[in-house]
DNA sequence: CATATAATGCCACAAAATATCACATAAAAC
DNA sequence: GTTTTATGTGATATTTTGTGGCATTATATG
């Protein structure tokens, strides 16, 4: 029997998917007279390429006006909320605390809101704004190159301009934890700025929800001393990073 | 069978929230021809991501992920979205530009999101993440103390990097205009700050509408060499700060 | 202001559509 | 002929949706 080339389809699925926004399995198996599940392998590799995106029945078109981060706040928003509380139960009125960019901090900062006399220090721009519209909490932003994915600034401005002041608690987000259990970073500047943004605490959290225990970024964040807790949601289960964090860090469950 | 996708459900509601503002649960379970309870699981979902508030009945528009209603409220908004689209004719692909903080200036950025190849250095949080969100445009924040009433970076920090960046065109605001034509502001530190950007760039623009020439502030910024000119609306009659301004400053009239 | 009434929201469960996975098979490549 | 790759199949798991009962909220009416 003979095949037609996959390439065929593939390249029809992405003509579709820019002229409809948004295409359904059902549909391109009928058309293309293939079983559904072949369909979703082509989607699955078109996804895994970032040309488009998954979702339940089919896939939709990457909307490029979408702010990433905004796009990650959204996943798995209630434990990331759970843990910023949670975070936020360790800071105390006047006290100096620093905070890292990320989702989840962004709810430790949502969370710090109706503070008085705290004074954040971060380099995550909504942070910035969110917190300085209280009125009731100095903030300092630390300067840099804005990366577009964290909505933050990271580099050499910003790694002088920390040494400046004395923090009480940093509270540190990472891009994944390894096997080892250690905290990892997509680059090797953001793990070399979330290493002194952990040593600029006297003491640091690490704030991590549960989908961080699967995600592998290449780059190994070099812990300090000072770490006093790993802040989750909760513990995927069975897997050797859960069981490596589980037996280097205090673990606090939000 | 066949179930249509929700994700252009999903696509629909937004659109319709950005032209009607609000959303009844009524009113898309009768378009989409699914039950009322659908429709409340996906605006949950969509509030879940911030991207809508729930109301009784159906979901309004979420203005908190606007870069600042202060902003946007901003009184004679046409007039300083002339002079922002006028300073952005200055403006070529891959110049470093300098763009203080200020609700004119905002407008500025604004009207630049759509350049590319452009690095822009700035001291405000809303700029900042205005333009990182374009995706084409680089940013590079200034960091310092955050002024609660201007969004914005001050202070030695943000002095100290400054230094750093070779700008081709800085844009800086101004709190006020005397009669003798100067520009002033409300602080020392700011008016030194906003002397400093003005000499980092090789040419620099100041940026005032109309209301500027009525209003006066204490501390005077003392100008460089490198004025290319001040960039207003358009110019009130009769006042003494008018023609001192007319004598100093080559006048752009947006 | 209190109460009645209708509309809306929430929850738990069941049914249907869809996704995932392991394995079998046929085509293509070597 | 053997290996690799693509595809189909069926069992099982997950997600989505609708329904009905009950709680809550809005609106009208007295």
């Amino acid at each position: 029997m003979k095949r037609p080339l996959a390439i065929n389809r593939i390249h029809h699925i992405v003509q579709a998917l820019e002229e409809h926004g948004s295409v359904s399995v059902s549909d391109l198996a009928q058309r293309f007279d293939v079983s559904k599940e072949t369909i979703r392998r082509d989607l699955k590799v078109l996804s895994d390429q970032r040309r488009l995106s998954l979702v339940h029945g089919g896939a939709t078109a990457n909307l490029q006006a979408e702010p990433s981060l905004s796009y990650r706040e959204a996943e798995n928003a209630a434990g990331k909320s759970a843990i910023g509380r949670k975070a936020a139960s360790f800071v105390e009125d006047s006290m100096v605390i620093l905070i890292d960019s990320g989702s989840t901090t962004l709810f430790l900062a949502e969370a710090l809101v109706a503070r008085e006399h705290l004074t954040v220090i971060t380099n995550s721009l909504p942070i910035a704004l969110t917190l300085c519209r209280t009125k009731s909490v100095k903030v300092i932003m630390l300067g840099g190159e804005i990366h577009a994915n964290d909505e933050a600034a990271f580099g050499v401005d910003t790694l002088v301009s920390l040494k400046h002041y004395p923090v009480d608690i940093a509270f540190v987000g990472a891009g994944g934890i390894s096997d080892e259990g250690d905290f990892t970073d997509y680059s090797r500047l953001a793990a070399e700025q979330r290493h002194l943004m952990l040593q600029a605490g006297r003491v640091a959290y690490v704030l991590a929800d549960h989908t961080k225990f699967e995600r592998k970024t290449p780059i190994k964040i070099m812990p300090g001393e000072n770490i006093a807790g790993l802040i989750v949601d909760h513990l995927p289960q069975g897997l050797a990073s859960t069981k490596a964090a589980k037996a280097r860090w205090p673990i606090i469950l939000a």
